[in-house]
RNA sequence: GGUGCCUUGGCCGAGUGGUUAGGCAGAGGUCUGCAAAACCUCCUACAUUGGUUCGAAUCCGAUAGGCACCUCCA
């Protein structure tokens, strides 16, 4: 099916086609690897996945999947300094070395960090590849000297920056955002620049080293200047040095955008003379209870503090999955509850269609559910009107009357619908082993049989007596069933 | 100050000029000693305001409110 994406650069749609006529290549900005991941971070990265599978499944396309970690920046070095309170026990000893601490302290987060999207379903041998900033410090280098090779970059006190003013001669700086010159960095923000730029508008290729932090040697035509590599042309290098330019999709949270994804176009194109991508997707932001996200507030979530107020992070999959990406998600509670219900009530349905035993007059037209389906997703990822679908489609038959031969092209319908959603459970539905303590079901056969008695007063005070135990009974017809409250 | 986005029923969330999105919650019903589960039915909105139109949640203008980016925050 044809894939069509909301493409940033142009406000529409973009129809999506490999650019070298075989496999999607993408690249999606990843984490900065200094502390645990929130779940902000985490629908950017649910979004890219969800991006990857709709290619795959729905478009039919080989995808190439990228997505960088950023091990090196301002944070990065600023927590895994000597005898920062950042540091902890599990990431090692600390030595003198900057550059070894700093490798100690992301790798552990970003360990931490797979560990967390792997939770989300996100599979990581769908990765083609997890580039670390720091395992391409020469290519950045190389990169930098073609810039500047090109009068597109200076130098200034020991860093190397981007010249703007000069790239806008030649082309056009505000690709991806609009940028009114005469207005930009209004006043106030003009006087917090640290470095030595000769306008406000450049941004750093390279950074000049300082005492105690990580530093590579770097020479620049003639002039020294040891340092490590700003954060823009990071991406930029790795996407070429893996994926080749252009590539076909980036993606990203909406707040990268500007400056970074702009940088990232000019950077490219001045030292390569190439657009980096066809395509860049954008995912709009979180909010907590219709409030951004911040420690202060008390509304910061990592993944695992919501694991320990007992979420399930498959639900938090299909929550996210559930709304479209270039809307504003609010993240509270209650919709996490809501989600896990409507979740279930499909896996419910799922779990029927292996029910071999019974079987109906009714076939179904799974093909048109499928075609409606996949066309929802094929458009700009419209995840909430293809779940619609589904839920129409459960509301309006009883799976008991249901053709075997149809129920089993469902089946295979929704195998693959879960390659892209994976939030459902494509088996019979789990026997619930149950270590029911003897004593207790001692108890619910006395009851059965006081309520069959109609002694329903006493029938009760066990039925009680065995709920206090952590038990819950429940009548069927002529039985009844034991269950762990949950 | 600049740039862009948003405002839909109790809550979440589709809608891209003319027909019920969907979910959760709630109400009624079937079942049931009660309860639970399951199933059926129901609830029907579009920030305010002016305009365009035979017709607007949907297009245009204004107002109010919210959000984002311009500050190496996904």
């Amino acid at each position: 099916m044809e894939i069509y994406l909301h493409n940033s650069l142009t406000g529409k749609l973009s129809h999506v086609t490999p650019l070298d006529g075989k496999v999607i290549r993408m690249y999606s900005c990843g984490p900065t690897v200094y502390n645990y991941a929130h779940i902000g971070n985490m629908r950017s990265f649910l979004f890219a996945d969800l991006l990857q599978r709709v290619l795959r499944v729905v478009g039919n396309f080989k995808v190439l999947w990228v997505m960088n970690i950023t091990n090196i920046d301002d944070k990065t070095i600023r927590d895994s300094a000597f005898g920062s309170n950042e540091w902890k026990e599990e990431m090692g000893e600390q030595s003198n070395d900057p550059l070894e601490n700093l490798l100690k302290f992301t790798s552990f987060y970003e360990q931490k960090f797979l560990e967390d999207i792997t939770k989300l379903k996100i599979n990581l041998k769908h990765f083609y590849r997890i580039p670390k900033a720091t395992d391409f410090i020469l290519q950045i280098q190389d990169t930098i000297q073609k810039i500047y090779k090109n009068g597109l970059a200076y130098y200034s006190a020991g860093s190397v920056y981007f010249n703007v003013s000069e790239w806008r001669k030649k082309d056009i700086y505000g690709k991806l955002f609009k940028i009114d010159f005469e207005n930009f960095r209004s006043g106030e923000r003009i006087e917090s620049d640290q470095y030595e730029k000769e306008q406000a508008a450049d941004f750093a290729l390279w950074k000049s080293r300082k005492p105690g932090e990580p530093y590579w040697e770097f020479e620049l035509d003639g002039q020294r200047c040891d340092g490590r590599p700003g954060w823009h042309i990071e991406c930029s290098v790795m996407e070429k040095e893996i994926l080749g330019l252009p590539f076909d999709i980036h993606t990203g949270g909406i707040d990268l955008k500007f400056p970074h994804h702009e940088d990232e176009i000019a950077q490219s194109k001045a030292a390569y003379g190439i657009d980096p991508t066809a395509v860049w997707c954008h995912n709009e932001f979180l909010e907590v209870e219709g409030q951004k996200m911040s420690k202060s507030l008390g509304n910061f979530f990592t993944l695992r503090d919501l694991e320990k107020k007992g979420i399930d992070p498959v639900d938090i999959r299909y929550a996210m999955l559930s709304a479209h990406y270039g809307s504003v998600y609010n993240f509270t509670f209650n919709g996490i509850n809501a989600a896990r219900k409507a979740r279930l009530r499909i896996q419910d349905f799922i779990y029927s269609l292996f029910d071999e035993e019974t079987e109906g007059p009714d076939k179904i037209d799974v093909d048109a559910l499928r075609n409606n389906v996949f066309t929802e997703l094929a458009n700009d990822l419209h995840t909430p009107k293809a779940l619609a679908h589904i839920f129409t489609f459960v509301n309006n038959i009883n799976p008991k009357t249901i053709k075997l031969s149809s129920k089993k092209k469902l089946k295979s319908f929704f195998v693959e619908l879960n390659k892209i959603f994976e939030v459902w459970t494509l088996d019979q539905k789990p026997e619930e082993k149950l270590t029911i303590p003897e004593h207790i079901l001692k108890l619910a056969e006395e009851r059965f049989h006081l309520k069959k008695e109609k002694k329903f007063e006493l029938a009760d005070k066990l039925r009680k007596e065995i709920y206090d135990a952590g038990f819950v009974i429940k009548d069927t017809k002529d039985n009844y069933e034991i269950n762990r409250i949950e």
